[in-house]
RNA sequence: CGGGGCGUAGCGCAGACGGCUUAGCGCGCCUGCCUUGGGAGCAGGAGGUCGCUGGUUCAAGUCCAGUCGCCCCGACCA
């Protein structure tokens, strides 16, 4: 490919809306373009890169006994109504209407197209187990579309199904599709982890993610340098101590603070510390409020929560709906005096005295509050987000936290979708049994932007050899020069013979532009055909390489060293 | 969806209190000359219904209302 005839738009200057680095610098350097908020055209370089992830997910799929398929981005409300998840996904789905006022929605994730497709001819045991996958487009409408491809609301994306007939061909699956899943992150050159997660909307009951590491990550990982253990923090059970009190309890008292709202505001209001008051939370369900306590010191973990009542839909309430419901502004709710409504707790409000609470009054608080004489609570459970320096689960160490991008995501489904779909073959004993599934999902374009967050510096990208859009630039210091002209196109021709993916910058433009332009894009290789030339020489440089290597242009050289340049190059490594 | 903010040339921005006449600046773009090792220089030039609709006014990018779009914060997940 000739740069002068490359559509690769680079700026100098990053539109203001870019947050994160990824998305400055993938727009900058003419990879993607805005169409919408959180929607995204992919230029040429990008279609480049996304291809060649796309490969290598492809063939490691492959590599496992996965077959490609390509389902509808378009799918029915009905199918979405068998399983529940209308209304369980509810908001996020990007819908739409035919002219026949049917409803659709843009697929943001296909359990239920697959095992649809898949329900009717699979019968036997003995067709077992089958494995799908798709690489498409995804939609979600998430609440706020941001940090360009890493949160977008149409974006690529690989997505797996498997069916079974036992545990043990599940499980091997899953295993098989997590070595794929290293595969790929290694081949693609990411640092990541596998964390243990939370199975979310999609269900099921065992998960693990592939996150990569990036500051900008919206997963919170907590992980453990004694033993090991990784988990998102979703996840992770609270397995630290509750702190106990053996005070002697007191009268409860009901307490005027005005327009004292937030935990922070009631502790220093009354002069107590967090830890002794008890937050609670309103949550809205499909049997409508559910209330959390949990000490005012801890983050709810609404996963935790959304299992324990085993209510996917479950959100938390809007202040106005409230308001409605209870007559008190949301800062003064608690759960003494309350009827008919759910009441779960955090373990750690079992142990808890003399607490203070909401006083379920404009502008009031209980004091003195105790769990049995004052306010009942229906349910214990751990509610708690498990945060940096508690307890390691596994071992007791204090965890670490770090944050990182989700790339992939498996989940062990079980029969969830099959049991509502009707999804059922034929056991050895003539009975009729549902699917064991397993869904497996990785983020294509999102991975595009993931390794962009790792590999840069303030020049620009620092590609990977295997998803960089070219592996060489040669770069053409001055188009005047006849000598500099012609060798350049020689190497090209050589270079491509080998079949190395090679750009040749053949543009009239001043050198100081090229070099800007190879930094920014992020090419593993430059090869400069420049004033060097009238010594015979070219200069060779990785992207990450301070000083370019002179190489002798006779003697077929070029494309040797080219080519062990790049078997070395290592893209994290500054040289 | 709630809160905050922004919409002026392809991009980044300036145009306070209502009037500098013809709405500017930098980058980019076009033409010519010159230049060719880190986004060169000189000269000339093109490009705007000031997001849209309505209102106030002798006069509206500028004030008001509505509307659309976008961005940021807020419990979202590939």
């Amino acid at each position: 490919m000739r740069f002068s005839q490359l559509y690769a738009p680079t700026l100098k200057e990053a539109p203001s809306d870019a947050e994160v680095i990824s998305h400055a610098l993938l727009y900058r350097a003419g990879f993607i373009r805005k169409t919408a908020a959180g929607v995204y055209s992919y230029l040429p370089l990008a279609k480049r890169t996304l291809s060649k992830i796309e490969n290598i997910v492809r063939e490691e799929m492959n590599a496992i006994g996965a077959q490609e398929v390509t389902m509808p981005i378009i799918q029915p409300a009905e199918l979405w109504k068998i399983t529940g998840r209308w209304e369980d996904y509810g908001p996020e789905m990007m819908k739409l209407k035919d002219r026949h006022d049917r409803e659709f929605t843009l697929g943001p994730t296909h359990e239920e197209v697959f095992t649809q497709v898949v329900k009717d001819e699979l019968r036997s045991y003995k067709q077992l187990p089958v494995f799908l996958y798709q690489i498409g487009p995804k939609y979600r409408d998430e609440i706020r579309p941001r940090f360009g491809l890493l949160r977008a609301r149409e974006f690529i994306m690989k997505d797996g199904y498997s069916f079974h007939d036992s545990q043990e061909s599940l499980d091997e699956a899953y295993e098989a599709c997590t070595r794929a899943y290293s595969n790929i992150a290694r081949r693609i050159g990411l640092h990541y982890v596998i964390t243990e997660a939370a199975s979310g909307a999609i269900g099921g009951n065992e998960s693990h993610e592939f996150v990569s590491f990036a500051p900008v990550g919206e997963t919170n990982l907590l992980r453990c340098d004694r033993c090991g253990y990784s988990s998102n923090d979703e996840q992770a059970p609270y397995k630290g101590e509750y702190s106990k009190s053996d005070d002697v309890e007191k009268a409860l008292t009901l307490v005027h603070t005005p327009n004292v709202k937030t935990v922070e505001q009631v502790a220093q209001f009354l002069n107590v510390k967090p830890s002794q008051i008890v937050k609670s939370l309103l949550f809205v369900g499909r049997n409508g409020f559910v209330m959390a306590l949990i000490q005012g010191d801890r983050e709810l973990n609404m996963e935790k929560l959304k299992v324990h009542v085993n209510d996917q839909s479950l959100r938390l309430a809007e202040p106005k709906e409230v308001f409605e419901a209870f007559g008190v502004p949301i800062g003064f709710i608690g759960p003494v005096g309350v009827k008919d409504l759910h009441v779960v707790a955090d373990h750690g409000v079992k142990y808890m005295k003399n607490v203070v609470v909401g006083g379920m009054k404009e502008d009031h608080h209980y004091i003195n509050a105790n769990l049995g004489r004052d306010f009942t609570v229906d349910s214990y459970t751990d509610l708690r987000v498990v945060q940096p320096n508690d307890p390691c689960p596994n071992c007791g160490a204090p965890l670490s936290g770090s944050k990182g991008i989700e790339l992939g995501h498996v989940f062990k489904l079980g029969t969830k979708y099959s049991k509502s779909m009707n999804a059922l073959y034929m056991d050895q004993n003539g009975e009729l049994k549902p699917f064991i599934m397993g869904c497996y999902g990785w983020g294509v374009s999102r991975t595009m932007a993931a390794v962009v967050e790792q590999l840069h510096d303030e020049d620009g990208i620092i590609w990977p050899k295997s998803i960089s859009p070219f592996e060489v630039i040669i770069t053409t210091v001055s188009m005047q020069d006849q000598n500099q002209k012609a060798l350049a196109e020689k190497i090209y021709r050589d270079l491509m013979e080998k079949g190395i993916e090679v750009l040749l910058d053949d543009r009239e433009l001043s050198p100081g532009m090229k070099f800007k332009d190879a930094d920014l894009i992020g090419f593993p290789l430059r090869i400069t055909v420049g004033r060097a030339l009238t010594e015979g020489f070219v200069e060779l440089k990785t992207r990450n390489q301070a000083k370019p290597q002179k190489i002798k242009t006779d003697g077929g050289a070029v494309v040797s060293k080219t080519i062990e340049a790049l078997n070395e190059y290592d893209p994290h490594r500054k040289v």
